[in-house]
RNA sequence: GGAGGAUUAGCUCAGCGGGAGAGCGCCUGCCUUACAAGCAGGAUGUCACAAGUUCAAUCCUUGUAUCCUCCA
C-alpha cells in the first residue's frame, strides 16, 4: 500500500467549499430513500430577509446541523427544512430608508411598485443568507427551502385566517393598540419594549363642578387630559369615599367628568387619584370598559391633537402640545407641583420610537382557547423544554395571554383576506379572491388595506413548510417535527404561537423537544449589536479559522441554556483541535507506505488495543447520552479528550515503537488498528467537525462512501474493557511519576537515566509495564527501566518517587537541588496529613460508619491507607535525600 | 412589583452529596522527523456570604448580597 500525502498543515479553505458543493450535488442533505425507523425532522427558524446572519444564527444553526448530521448517520429518515422570513416591519423599514435617501416616501411609489422593490431587497438578502448557511456547512435540504411569502405558505396563511374566522376566533374591533407613529402601524403587546426613562410627574388641580374646592391628580402626560372622562379613586380609600360620584370641571375645557371608584387605583401612587383617559392608556382603557365610560380619542394618526381638543391645541404634535398645556395650566393656577419621575416607556421593537396607545380598528385573534390547548400539550409532556425551567415561562405567558392584534398598517406582508362590498357593506372573508358580493352580487369590492403580522405566517412554519393545508407526503412523513432549536428571545413571538397553531389546526404539537439556546454575547457579556460595534461576523470567523473550528467551538461552549460569551480568540480552540486531527491523520497516512491492512481479531488485542477500543466505545456512549439530552458541550468535550488525550497522546505514541521498529507483521497489525480507530473517529466526529472529517475520510484506504451518510459508531456493552482501562490508568500514573521527577529536577530530555521500578505485590499493572517496557522507557527517558518486584536492585543514590502501589527510583545523582526537593516532599506530607485528618474524623465517627453506604466507608478506608503510605514513603525519601 | 438565571482558577466556563475540573492565559524545560497551532511538567481556588438538612454539602433547603434576563 502507498502512503497518502496530506498537506503539511490544516487549511480549511482548501476543501470546505468544494466538499459542500459535492454533498449538495450528490443530494446528500435530503432524506434517504432507504432510511428506516422513526423520522427525524427539524425546521430552521427562518432568518429575516432584512439582514445578514450573525453569531446567534451561527450558534443556532451549528447546533441544528450537529443534531441533523447525528441522526442522519444513525440511519433514520432525516429532514432539515431551511427558509427565510419576510419580516414585515423590518423589511419595509429597510426599503423606506433606501427611499428616503432618494428623497422619496413609499406613497410616492404606490403600493404595487413599493412591493416590487421590496421583493428585490428580499432576493438580494436571501442570496446572502443562503450562501452564509452554505459556508457554515449547514446540511439543510435546499430542495425543501421555503419563504414565508411564497405561494404555498400564502395559501396556508389564508387557510389559517379563514378557519379561525369561521371558528369565531378572529374578530375586528375598536381597540386600544400599541401604535408606532414612525412605522405607522399597530404592534402586538409583545412587540413593545419597555425602558425606564426620566420624565416629569405633574400634579394638577381639578376643581369640583359645584365650586366647593378641588382635588389633585398626578399624571405623566398632561396633554391627554382632553381625553379624560373620569377621575378614579380606590373604593376602599377612606380619604375619598365621600366624594365618589361628585362632578369635576376639566381645566382648559368646559367638560364635566365624574369621580368614580375602581380597585385598580394604586393608593400609594401620587395623591391616590388618577385621571382616566381610556383612549390613551391601556389601564384606563380597561377601567373605562368596566365602568362604561366613553373613550375619547384626541390624536390624529400622525400624532397631532385632533378635533376633540380645544381649537387652540389642534394639529400640534403631542410633545409640543404638552408644553403648551402645562403653561396654560400654570397660568390658570392649576399646577400644584412638577416632580422628576422615572417611569417605564414603551418603544417600538423595530425602530425604537416611543409607542403611543392608540384607539383604532384592528383585527384580533381570540387567544384563550388556543392557549388552553397549548398548555395541555405541556401538561401531557407532548412538548419538553431543554432546559426545563423555560416551561414556567411558557405556562405563565399562556395563562396571562391577551388577544393578539394581527393587523399591521404596512404594505409588505400577507394582505388580510377580507373584502368589503362598497355597495351593501357586506364583509367577505374568503380563501379565494372574491369577484362579487355574495349578498348584493355587485362587484364593487375593496380588500382590507392592512397586512398580517409577520408572526401570523411564521407560527405555521412547522407544517406550512411541509405542504399544509394540502395533505402532502412530506406532512405525513415528517410531521410532527422532532426538535426545535431556538434562542429564548422568541419563545413568545414564535415558539408558543407555533404550538398553539399546530394544536388548533392539526391537533398535535409541532415538535416534541424544544432546545432553548443562550444568546451569543461578547466577552464582557454584552449583547452583540451594530451600535456597540462588538459583533463578530461568522464569515470572518470562517475565513480565519474555518467553519469546522467555528462549529466545534460554539458546540464546546454551548452549555445547556447558558449564554455564550466569546471573542475572536475563542475560536482558536476549535482550530487547534482541527489541526491536531489533521496532523494525526497525516502521520498515520504516512505510515501506510509498504503496509497491508489486516483484520485483527478481538482475541488478539493487546491491553493497549483493548484500552483504546474501550475509550472509543465509552465515548460513543457519552455522545449518545449528550445528544439525547441536548448537552452539546458534553459531547464536544468527550470527543476532544478521546481524540487528543487518549488517541494521540497515548495510543499513537505507543504505536510509534511498533511502526518504527517492529517486524513487517507487527507494523501491518499496528497500522491496521490505527486506521480502524481513525476511521471510526471520523464517523464519530463528523457531526461536530463536518468538513475535515469528510476530507480525511475520503483519503482513508478503509473508507466506504461519504462520511456524511456513513453509519454512526454505536456503543457496545461488550466492548467496555474495564480491566484494560484500569491497567492503562496505572501505567499512565507510573509514567507521570517518573516524568514529574525528571521535570522537577530539570533534567534535559536527551539525558537518559536508569530507572528502578518497585511495584507492591498487588500492583495491577506490573505485567503490562513489563510488556510495554520499550514504550514506557521511551516515555520516561530511561536508559534502562528495571522492574524490581523482589527488591533486589540497589537504589543507593537514586532519587525516589512514589505512587499508589509502587515506588520509582531515578538515578540522578548529579544536578539536583536537595533542599528544594525536601521542601516539596514536606509540602506533600502536609497535604496528605490534612486529608488524613479528614478521613480519620469520618472513620472515627460512629454515625458515619453506621449510616453511610458500605462503598463510601470502604473508600474512606482505602483513602486512609493511601495517605498513610504517602506520608511514610515521603518521610523515608526525605531521610534518603538528606544523606545525599 | 413578580418570575427565572448567574456567582467555582487571572479570563470563559463544566461539575453527578463522599478525595476541587477543562480550555485559554501564566511559569519551567524541550524544534523527541504528525503537529511549536506541538510535547512534557508545574503553579493558581474561603466553590459569593450566612444559617439549616445530612454521618457527610461546591452540590439539597432557606435567607442575604451582587450581577443579568424576562414579565407587569
Amino acid at each position: 500500500m502507498k502512503a497518502v500525502e496530506l498537506a503539511k498543515s490544516y487549511n480549511p479553505k482548501d476543501f470546505e467549499d468544494r466538499i459542500y458543493q459535492e454533498w449538495k450535488e450528490k443530494g446528500e442533505f435530503g432524506p434517504k430513500k432507504d432510511a428506516a425507523g422513526e423520522h427525524f425532522s427539524v425546521v430552521m427558524p427562518p432568518p429575516n430577509v432584512t439582514g445578514i446572519l450573525h453569531m446567534g444564527h451561527a450558534l443556532n444553526n451549528s447546533l441544528q446541523d450537529i443534531i441533523i448530521r447525528y441522526y442522519r448517520m444513525t440511519g433514520r429518515p432525516t429532514l432539515w427544512v431551511p427558509g427565510t422570513d419576510h419580516a414585515g416591519i423590518a423589511t419595509q423599514n429597510v426599503v423606506e430608508r433606501q427611499l428616503k435617501k432618494e428623497g422619496l416616501r413609499r406613497q410616492d411609489l404606490g403600493r404595487e411598485k413599493f412591493i416590487e422593490r421590496t421583493w428585490l431587497v428580499k432576493e438580494k438578502h436571501h442570496d446572502i443568507i443562503k450562501s452564509q448557511l452554505e459556508k457554515m456547512g449547514c446540511s439543510c435540504d435546499w430542495e425543501h427551502e421555503r419563504f414565508t411569502m411564497d405561494e404555498g405558505l400564502s395559501r396556508a396563511v389564508r387557510e389559517a385566517f379563514v378557519t379561525l374566522y369561521e371558528r369565531g376566533l378572529i374578530y375586528k374591533g375598536k381597540y386600544l393598540v400599541n401604535y408606532c407613529p414612525k412605522c405607522g402601524t399597530a404592534l402586538s403587546d409583545d412587540e413593545v419594549e419597555y425602558e425606564n426613562m426620566p420624565g416629569k410627574l405633574y400634579h394638577v388641580r381639578y376643581p369640583y363642578a359645584d365650586g366647593s374646592g378641588y382635588i389633585t391628580v398626578a399624571t405623566t402626560r398632561p396633554e391627554t387630559m382632553f381625553g379624560d372622562v373620569a377621575v378614579a379613586v380606590h373604593p376602599e380609600d377612606e380619604r375619598y369615599k365621600a366624594i365618589v360620584g361628585k362632578l369635576l370641571c376639566l381645566p382648559l375645557t368646559d367638560k364635566r367628568i365624574p369621580i368614580i371608584a375602581d380597585s385598580f387605583v394604586d393608593r400609594e401612587f401620587g395623591t391616590g387619584m388618577v385621571k382616566i383617559t381610556p383612549a390613551h392608556d391601556p389601564n384606563d382603557w380597561e377601567c373605562g370598559r368596566r365602568n362604561n365610560l366613553e373613550a375619547v380619542n384626541i390624536l390624529n394618526p400622525d400624532g397631532t391633537l385632533n378635533d376633540n381638543c380645544p381649537q387652540k391645541y389642534r394639529n400640534i404634535q403631542a410633545v409640543e402640545a404638552r408644553e403648551l398645556v402645562v403653561k396654560d395650566l400654570e397660568d390658570g393656577g392649576y399646577i400644584v407641583k412638577i416632580e422628576d419621575h422615572a417611569h417605564d416607556v414603551g418603544h417600538c421593537y423595530r425602530c425604537h420610537t416611543v409607542i403611543e396607545p392608540y384607539l383604532s380598528d384592528q383585527w384580533f385573534v381570540r387567544m384563550k382557547s388556543l392557549a388552553e390547548k397549548a398548555l395541555d400539550a405541556l401538561k401531557k409532556s407532548d412538548i419538553v423544554f431543554y432546559p426545563r425551567r423555560w416551561e414556567n415561562t411558557y405556562s405563565h405567558w399562556m395563562e396571562t395571554i391577551r388577544d393578539w392584534c394581527i393587523s399591521r398598517q404596512l404594505w409588505w406582508g400577507h394582505r388580510i383576506p377580507v373584502w368589503y362590498c362598497k355597495d351593501c357593506g357586506q364583509v367577505i372573508v374568503s380563501r379565494e379572491d372574491p369577484t362579487c358580493c355574495p349578498k348584493c352580487h355587485k362587484s364593487n369590492l375593496e380588500q382590507d388595506s392592512d397586512v398580517l403580522d409577520t408572526w401570523f405566517s411564521s407560527w405555521l412554519w412547522p407544517f406550512s413548510t411541509l405542504g399544509w393545508p394540502e395533505e402532502t407526503e412530506d406532512l405525513e412523513k415528517f410531521f410532527p417535527t422532532s426538535t426545535l432549536v431556538s434562542a429564548y428571545d422568541i419563545i413568545f413571538f414564535w415558539i408558543s404561537r407555533m404550538i398553539m397553531s399546530s394544536e388548533e389546526f392539526l391537533g398535535k404539537a409541532p415538535f416534541r423537544d424544544i432546545v432553548i439556546t443562550g444568546l451569543v454575547r461578547d466577552i464582557q457579556g454584552r449583547k452583540m449589536s451594530k451600535s456597540l460595534g462588538n459583533g463578530i461576523d461568522p464569515l470572518e470567523v470562517i475565513d480565519q479559522f474555518g467553519a469546522d473550528a467555528m462549529k466545534f467551538t460554539l458546540c464546546y461552549m454551548a452549555a445547556q441554556g447558558q449564554d455564550v460569551l466569546i471573542d475572536m480568540n475563542s475560536f482558536k480552540m476549535g482550530s487547534r483541535f482541527a489541526n491536531k486531527i489533521w496532523n494525526a491523520t497525516r502521520f498515520l497516512l504516512m505510515n501506510l507506505e509498504g503496509r497491508n491492512l489486516v483484520k485483527v481479531d478481538e482475541k488478539d488485542y493487546s491491553v493497549m488495543d483493548r484500552w483504546i477500543y474501550g475509550q472509543l466505545n465509552s465515548t460513543c456512549l457519552a455522545i449518545q447520552k449528550a445528544m439525547e439530552g441536548y448537552r452539546f458541550n458534553d459531547a464536544a468535550q468527550s470527543i476532544y479528550s478521546f481524540f487528543w488525550n487518549d488517541f494521540c497522546d497515548w495510543y499513537i505514541e505507543e504505536s510509534k515503537q511498533k511502526l518504527l521498529h517492529g517486524s513487517d507483521e507487527e507494523k501491518d497489525r499496528a497500522i491496521s488498528i490505527l486506521m480502524d480507530i481513525l476511521e471510526s473517529s471520523m464517523r464519530l466526529m463528523h457531526p461536530f467537525l463536518s468538513f475535515i472529517t469528510e476530507e480525511i475520510y475520503q483519503k482513508l484506504p478503509n473508507h466506504t462512501g461519504d462520511v456524511i451518510v456513513a453509519s454512526y459508531p454505536v456503543f457496545d456493552e461488550k466492548r467496555c474493557y474495564e480491566e484494560a482501562h484500569a491497567l492503562v490508568a496505572s501505567l499512565q500514573e507510573v509514567v507521570r511519576t517518573v516524568r514529574s521527577v525528571r521535570s522537577n529536577l530539570q533534567i534535559a530530555p536527551e539525558k537518559k537515566l536508569k530507572v528502578v521500578f518497585r511495584p507492591s505485590k498487588d500492583f495491577n499493572a506490573t505485567a503490562l509495564i513489563s510488556d510495554e517496557l520499550v514504550f514506557v522507557s521511551s516515555l520516561v527517558g530511561a536508559s534502562s527501566f528495571v522492574i524490581d518486584d523482589d527488591m533486589k536492585e540497589s537504589v543507593d543514590g537514586a532519587f525516589p518517587a512514589n505512587g499508589l502501589g509502587y515506588e520509582c527510583f531515578v538515578f540522578v545523582r548529579d544536578a539536583i537541588d536537595v533542599d528544594a526537593e525536601i521542601g516539596r516532599l514536606k509540602a506533600e506530607i502536609a497535604k496528605a496529613e490534612k486529608n488524613l485528618a479528614g478521613v480519620e474524623s469520618k472513620l472515627s465517627n460512629e454515625a458515619f460508619l453506621k449510616n453511610a453506604k458500605a462503598e463510601a466507608v470502604e473508600k474512606e478506608k482505602s483513602k486512609r491507607a493511601e495517605f498513610l503510605e504517602k506520608i511514610k514513603k515521603n518521610s523515608e525519601h526525605i531521610k534518603l535525600l538528606s544523606s545525599f
